[in-house]
This record gives C-alpha cells, sequence and structure tokens, in this order.
DNA sequence: CTGTGGTTTGATATCGGTATCAACCAGACC
DNA sequence: GGTCTGGTTGATACCGATATCAAACCACAG
C-alpha cells in the first residue's frame, strides 16, 4: 500500500501525518533535540508509515549547504589511487556526506571540466590529486569560496590546503639508502615529468641526494617512461644495454619497478646481484615477488582520511586557515637491494 | 574585478546583465535553438561578463531530472572494478553526466544505506555490482522509479536492467579448457561463496563441466580463501599437500593465482610441469608473469561502458522494458597451462 | 487591412525543503 | 498578578532554477 511509484512522497506528506508543521518535521530529522520527544517519536513513526525519503536537492538549495564532496582524480583506473580513494569515502560517509569522482585524465583543460562540474552541482568542497591547475579553474574555485585540499605532492603554493608526503624528499631518500648499501651507479626511472609535478620533484630529490653525496649526474642515468609492467622491462632493458650499466635502479613511478624485476626472472638475471631495482610504492605484489623489492611506504590510505578530515572540520566552521600537512613515508629495505 | 568570493551569481545577474528575462537565459543555455541568435549571443557574453556558475541543485529541484548516477561496488580497493568505472565514468562524462560512487563492502546492509543516500541525492540511475539486496533496499528502488543496472553476474531476476557476463558460464569454459588440454585433477578456488553469487555462480560452473565430463567432484579439490597474494599462496599450498594432489588449479577470484604462481616461483615448483594454473581475470600482470598465465579475458569495461549507455538510453525515454545484456568472455590460453 | 500560424519572449507558479522570526506556553521570580 | 525566561511550534518568505501558458511580434496569405 505504500510501494505505488509515481507519487514523490513529500515532507508534508509526513508533516499530515504526524499533525505537525513541515518545519517541525525539518527539525524532528536535523536538529532532534530541538524538538520535544512525544513529537520526535511521532514524526519517526509518520516518516516509516508514509515511505519518506528526504530530497537533498531542495534541502542543499535551501540551506546553501551540500554534503557533498568532489575528487578528482588524474586516473580512475590507477589502482594507486585506490587506497586514497578508500581513506576519504569512508570518513565522509561516517559524516554522512557523499563522494562525487571525476578524472582529470592527467590534463589541466579536463581537470578544469571536472572541477566545474563539481561547482555546478554545489559541492561542499574539493580534494583534488593534480596541484596544477589552469588560471580559470583556480578562479572558479576562488569565486565559489569552497575549501580544496591538494594531494599530490607538497606545492609550495597551495590553493588552500595539502596533505601529501614530499615527493622531493621520498625520492631523495630512498636514493641515499641505496648508495649506503654501497650501490655507485644508481640510475633513476619515472613517468614524463613535463605535465607531472610529482615525477619532477622525484628528479629533484634524486639530483639532491647525489649532489649531498658529491658524486655527478650521469644523464645517461635518469630515463623518462610511460606507465606499464611492459614500460618498466624495457627501462631496465635500455638501462643495461648502455656501455656504463647502473648497478641499482630506483623506479619511481607505478609499476614500473614490477615490470623490471619480471624481466630479469625472465633473462635469468639476479637482484640485486647483477642489478638491484627499488621501487616507490608499496603494492602488496612487491612484498611477494621474488625477489621481494624494496620500496617506499607511503601513506595512501591516511592522505585520504586526513584530506577529506580537513575538509569536514573547515565545513564544520573550526578551522580557518589554510594548511600543509606532511605525511611521513618510510623505506621499506627487502631483499632486491 | 569579478573574483571577489561571497556573492554568488544567479541566473537573474546573467538576466540582467543581457537585459532579457531568467527563462530567456535558461533557455539559452539549454536550449540554444530554441532562442534568437542575437539574444544568444548576449547572453553568452553575460554569462563570460558576471562568471556565472549554473546551480544544478536548483535546477533538477525545478525540472524534477537530474544528472547524477550513483554506482555502488562491493569494494573501491580492489582494481577490479577500476576498468568498470573508468567505462562508467567516460559514457557519463560525455554526456554530461556525473558519477557519485559508494562502497557496499560485500554486504547488502551497508548498499542499501548507500542506495538510500544516492536516492536523497535524486539521482537519475543506479549501477549496482551486487545482486543481493534487502528487501528495503528492492522498495526503495522501487518507490523512487529509477533505472538500475546489475553488475555482477547475470542473475535470473534483476530488479530491471542486467550487464554482466556469465559467471557460469566462464568457469565452466575454463574448467573444460583445461579438461581439454588433459588435466585430470582439476582443483577450484574461489572466494568465500556464503554472501558472494559471483563466487557461487563459479562453483556451480565448474561442477557442471565435470558433470559434463562425466568426472565425480572432488570436495578435496574446492577451496575457498578469502581475497589477496598470501591466500593465493597458502590455497596453493594446502592443495599441493593433499593425498592425491591436482595437477590444476583453477583460481576464480582475485588476484589468487598470482600469490600462486609466486609462490611456485619460491619453491622451484615447476608451472605447469609440477602444477598447472589458470586465473579468471584478465589483469596485465598475468601475462607478464613468469611463466604467463591462462585466464579469462572479462569485459570489465565494456559493462561499464554498456551499463551506462542502457541508463542514459532509458532516461532519454527511449527505451521502456528491462532487458538482460550478456557480454562475452573469451579464454587466454598462456604457457601456465 | 485583417486573419493565421509560427517563432521568440516574459510573468508567474512551483519544485521541496530551510531560515527567520513571531507566537505560545509553563514555570520562576519579584 | 505581572514579567521574564527558555523551550516548542508554526507562518511565511525565500533558495535558484524550470514548466507552463500567455503575450508580443513577424511574415505572409487572402
Amino acid at each position: 500500500m505504500e510501494e505505488s511509484p509515481g507519487r514523490t512522497v513529500r515532507m508534508r506528506d509526513v508533516a499530515r501525518a504526524a499533525q505537525v508543521s513541515t518545519m517541525t518535521v525539518s527539525r524532528a530529522l536535523n536538529t532532534p533535540e530541538r524538538v520535544s520527544p512525544e513529537v520526535r517519536q511521532r514524526v519517526a513513526e509518520a516518516v516509516q508509515a508514509v515511505g519518506y525519503v528526504p530530497n537533498r536537492l531542495a534541502g542543499s538549495l535551501s540551506s546553501r549547504r551540500s554534503n557533498m564532496v568532489g575528487l578528482v582524480l588524474p586516473s580512475i583506473e590507477n589502482s594507486l589511487f585506490a587506497a586514497t580513494v578508500k581513506g576519504v569515502s569512508d570518513v565522509l560517509r561516517r559524516a554522512g556526506h557523499h563522494l562525487m569522482i571525476a578524472e582529470s585524465g592527467y590534463g589541466p583543460e579536463a581537470e578544469e571540466a571536472a572541477i566545474r562540474g563539481f561547482l555546478e552541482q554545489r559541492v561542499a568542497g574539493l580534494i583534488l590529486h593534480d596541484t596544477l591547475h589552469t588560471e580559470e579553474a583556480v578562479r572558479l574555485i576562488r569565486r565559489a569560496g569552497v575549501p580544496v585540499v591538494e594531494n599530490g605532492t607538497l606545492t609550495p603554493t597551495p590553493l588552500d590546503m595539502v596533505v601529501s608526503y614530499s615527493n622531493r624528499e621520498a625520492a631523495r631518500a630512498m636514493t641515499r639508502h641505496l648508495a649506503r648499501l654501497g650501490y655507485r651507479r644508481i640510475a633513476l626511472v619515472t613517468l614524463p615529468a613535463a605535465a607531472n609535478q610529482r615525477s619532477r620533484d622525484r628528479q629533484a630529490g634524486y639530483r639532491a641526494a647525489l649532489a649531498e653525496l658529491r658524486r655527478a649526474v650521469d644523464p645517461a642515468l635518469m630515463l623518462e617512461m610511460p606507465p606499464g609492467l611492459a614500460s618498466g622491462a624495457e627501462a631496465l632493458l635500455r638501462l643495461m644495454d648502455r656501455p656504463r650499466r647502473p648497478d641499482a635502479v630506483f623506479f619511481a613511478g607505478d609499476v614500473l619497478a614490477v615490470g623490471a624485476v619480471l624481466e630479469c626472472q625472465r633473462r635469468g638475471w639476479s637482484v640485486p646481484g647483477d642489478v638491484a631495482i627499488a621501487a616507490f610504492d608499496n603494492i602488496d605484489l612487491l612484498a611477494h615477488l621474488n625477489p621481494p623489492v624494496t620500496t617506499l611506504r607511503l601513506p595512501r590510505h591516511e592522505i585520504g582520511v586526513r584530506s577529506a578530515e580537513m575538509l569536514l572540520e573547515r565545513l564544520s566552521g573550526r578551522q580557518t586557515g589554510p594548511a600543509a600537512v606532511d605525511l611521513r613515508f618510510e623505506i621499506i629495505q627487502r631483499a632486491s637491494t
């Protein structure tokens, strides 16, 4: 008797059933402590009886508040971001907020379109993985006045808030770690740096480490490759083909290191005997490969959690200023180095 | 001069600047062909000048149409779903729609909560990966009257539309494939089947294949394991520890097969010499492992694409009836079997 | 010059809630 | 009793767009 589709149940229907005004229904649902227990009970029953599902569109329009957060990722398919999404999602759900996801495809114009779309939906806040934005995107965000968290790297010029680890420091630490282990010729493979601040930061960290060690940077040992397993294998082969081979390769991107280790298996090369291999991300696979691969433990999940928390805090009006959160990373030494 | 935050720009501001009514602005933006070219131009300029960003909340409320689609996945972290999400996302974006994502955590109650949340936001349609729903969830959907696509498996009793491959047929095909290759004792490892229709369908397919081959099902060769690399390794060890070892193991879930192959590498077991290994999903890693692993090519991306397309078609009012789309899978024979 | 039909535009009500402020009530206090 | 207080409740005006219907306008046929 309550299932026929077609008629949407409005708050006024609940109000009628509970013999109160819509305003009281609204209060009973949103601020129950401001309604007498008896009425609260009547409203709850009426909600059940008529099968009321609140219309957040109307609510948000009227209150000028929204419970949606927009997240823009470079790529939805890249599983590295999954942990961050999960962190964001968990925190938001607990707070009764909802998550919208869009993809920037590694391009600022696509990011701008995504941001515009979110602002049209009047999201309460934005989480952006990229730190490079079009001028128009920045203008849109500024004008909308929504809080924003950037995630990709610890940019010195954040729009608003940043939550990340330092790509530069992480790359620097791993490079120094490899040097400490005795490797003399350490190669670095990154994703194309042109449109990718993260890759640039990692390269900078690598250079800084070598400089501190008073070693020259050999351009022949720095390579940029597209993402992917095959790509990692190819990078390794190219480097090993050089007149003066590296004795260690630091794959600072994606699953490149996995591809390289698998290629070593195929060639029968010993890791780390013939060449040591280090990775940048703690995907579980790295721990199970043969040999297990030295890598960095990055706070992917925590980035999501903290980003969402900071947004929520800002929305609740408690915190005001911009903020930068520098999360810790950690080196996991395994048999591959 | 147009950047000060605080004042939100409304359609009436555009109207004033363009010297027309809000209704004409609305038309110029949504149905430009119904506005004279000259006015259309004036409105476009006014939009630029005042920096107008439409409020979709108001628009959707008024028109009773929405451009948001809700997607509920068992797990956001599981990278298997990424391809589907990508497919959905691409199609929606092109159509000017937006994607909201929530997680059911493999539980119908969590799914119900997610669905309720989406309906409160008045999504235009839903895409659900699970096919098991609470009664209340079904009621909510029915009453809301939104189109729904289910994805997980080809359920015989869909809520509305289904887009999937047949888990049963896929498992059956792979089992027969292994038999054809000459394997006599074929083991099956799945995820826990209790709350997972997909696992049950795969088990059913395996049983059906054996029945057709007039072989008995040996319960000692059927195992249920939680997801994960370590889990796959352990499953393999358990099976190989049995008095009568399997000569082939079909890992019908997640990354179990990867864990198993890596364990074989560690033990120095030859694949497929000591034991053949087959997987269920075409993650690229499987092609690069040593040996490369026989598996199924599943239409993950296409499921997303078709799901979104069917929703959009329904929303545009063209199609009316329920529908089931059975997408093709394919066996990829590699060196591991 | 009038009538007809098609196109372009605007006035107004409405979508389903919330903000705001006023009304009401019981008890405390003078 | 009168006044004040705090706690509940409701009337009403929005929030920012779109649906609907009517008016204005235009060209052209009769």
